[in-house]
RNA sequence: GGUCGGUUGGCCGAGUGGUCAGGCAACGGUCUGCAAAACCGUCUACGGCGGUUCGAAUCCGCCACCGACCUCCA
């Protein structure tokens, strides 16, 4: 088999994937600021990044997955500047900044539950871990790369970048950055325009603070994943992963902090997901274009022309390359979903496939060509275009129109198996949780359908077509085949 | 303005210097009492202009358009 390949953001070049120690992949990636309802924006990382820890357990790898929850220390960007986001919305809602902060973790729970996003090895909240914060700021500071004026603690960006290299991850040079900041530099305390904060001193009103040698305030944004990475996957780890919007300022900072702090870089593949995109445009907050995810799983919002379950939403994602903008439509949406329904029906229909004497088809080479595919940096969309290849040779021995030996089936099913739901994590949404009610009416729709089987051993037609286009009529499915007939409830 | 990335058929979306992406939709056929499902077939695209090459959508240059980021915040 191939190795795995994968895209590294900071060489700008695919490499084999070598884990640091062997056998185990610390991986970090950076999870949501839990201050509003996750959208269809907040599905692509997670949903990258779930299927990079699936792949690397099938690969038989122990795997530390840590992806934080920001729930401090975030500036509002429009007006009332210098006052904690959640502590903003805190006040308008009247509830306490750390109810917030669980309304919105539990509801990105949930929401990461229906996508079948599999829960983090480690879901650490910043603010849970400010001790540690400080700590890594004290170690900025005894370092010499962070200086403190009135109470807030910055980085030196100047001082760094004259020992080692700023700007390497997203190719920035730093006489750009200067060239670019200097209109911008005029009101801050900050030496430098280009420095960032990794403590802010907390105004009098201001909620979420905590004490530090520096005085009452919160950790900047940047320093919470360096802590916490730190703290749990140490100096130098595998994998860090983010969307491509947090490439500058944020994760180049984090090169910078651990760079100053430990000497090395703290991250050996840095891996970024494209973004969602709605008519052309970055889907996000700040812009006010986002839907939310029960929106579009209950399709309620006015751009949504029906509800989509979570599970095309993944495949639906999945069917691009993570690397690859993507955009939002109605038309890609229900292709989408036709598309998973037609790979879930076949993958059912496997255990159903009589073996024969004799296979006509390739089962090992479509094995390879699994494996060839998602080793190549993940490529989500070559894998399910194979695993539609496969599909077909299903259909077709289905149909009798080719055959499968025992091996081969054997090998076929793991194979399906492995990669339509352990890998890519789809699943059969109908099938789950079946209630006493849909069971009944299961039977009752079986009921009706023997009773037209019997109209039409009778050429009955019409009592047979009456029974057929009312089930049709109220969302049913209905495919006559030898054995009698199957049927589904649609929508 | 700077940096980086993109422009593929009706829609979505891969990919490669010469040979099938795949899904959805559409059309024709097989099957069926008729349908549905399934299968077979059809639909042959790569922003524009130059260049390299026996051959480029794939490499190079220029142009156009689009997007992300540009250090307060996400």
């Amino acid at each position: 088999m191939s190795d795995l390949i994968i895209y590294n953001t900071l060489s700008r070049k695919k490499e084999i994937f070598k884990p640091l120690n062997p056998g185990h992949v610390g991986m970090y990636v950076c999870g949501p600021t839990v201050y509003g309802e996750a959208h269809l924006g907040h599905s692509r990382p997670a949903i990258t990044f779930d299927l990079l820890f699936r792949y690397l357990k099938h690969l038989g790898y122990k795997v530390r997955y840590v992806r934080n929850i920001t729930d401090v220390g975030h500036l509002v960007n429009d007006a009332d500047e210098g006052e904690d986001k959640i502590a903003k919305k805190a006040k308008v809602e009247e509830l306490e900044p750390m109810e917030i902060v669980q309304l919105y973790t539990n509801s990105y729970r949930r929401n990461m539950g229906q996508l079948n996003v599999l829960p983090p090895s480690i879901e650490p909240s910043a603010s849970g871990h400010i001790i540690e914060q400080i700590e890594a700021v004290q170690q900025l500071i005894d370092s010499g790369f962070a200086y403190e004026i009135n109470g807030s603690v910055y980085f030196d960006v100047e001082k760094f970048a004259s020992v080692h290299t700023y700007g390497k991850l997203s190719g920035r040079k730093i006489e750009d950055l200067y060239s670019n900041t200097r209109d911008l530099d005029a009101q801050s305390e900050k030496r430098s325009g280009l420095d960032f904060a990794v403590w802010k001193n907390a105004a009098a009103e201001h909620l979420m603070k905590w004490p530090s040698p520096w005085g009452e305030g919160f950790p900047g944004w940047h320093i919470e994943c360096t802590a916490m990475s730190t703290k749990y996957l140490g100096e130098s780890f595998d994998i860090h992963g983010g969307g491509l919007d947090l490439l500058f300022p944020h994760h180049e900072a984090e090169i910078a902090q651990g760079m100053a702090c430990y000497g090395h870089d703290p991250v050996h593949y840095w891996m970024h997901n494209n973004l969602i995109t709605i008519n052309g445009q970055k889907m996000g907050k700040s812009l006010g274009n986002f839907i939310t995810l029960d929106e579009l799983f209950t399709g309620s919002h006015a751009l949504l022309e029906k509800a989509y379950s979570p599970i095309t939403i993944r495949f639906f994602i999945l069917q691009a390359h993570y690397r690859s903008p993507l955009d939002f439509s109605n038309d890609a949406l229900q292709a989408a979903e036709k598309g998973l329904e037609r790979l879930l029906k076949a993958v059912a229909l496997l255990d159903k496939l009589i073996p024969a004497s004799v296979s006509t088809v390739n089962v090992p080479e479509l094995s390879d060509k699994f494996y060839a595919a998602i080793n190549d940096d993940l490529n989500t969309p070559v894998l399910i275009a194979h695993l539609f290849d496969g599909v077909k040779l299903i259909n077709s021995a289905n149909d009798g129109k080719a055959t499968i030996n025992e091996g081969d089936l054997t090998l076929l099913k793991r194979l399906y198996h492995d990669f339509t739901f352990d890998i890519l994590g789809f699943r059969s949404e109908s099938a789950e949780g079946v209630s006493d009610h849909e069971a009944i009416l299961g039977d009752v729709v079986d009921l009706l359908l023997n009773l037209r089987v019997e109209a039409k051993n009778n050429k009955d037609w019409g009592t047979s077509d009456k029974i057929r286009n009312s089930l049709i009529d109220l969302g049913f499915e209905i495919r006559d085949n030898k054995e009698g007939f199957s049927w589904e409830l649609k929508k």
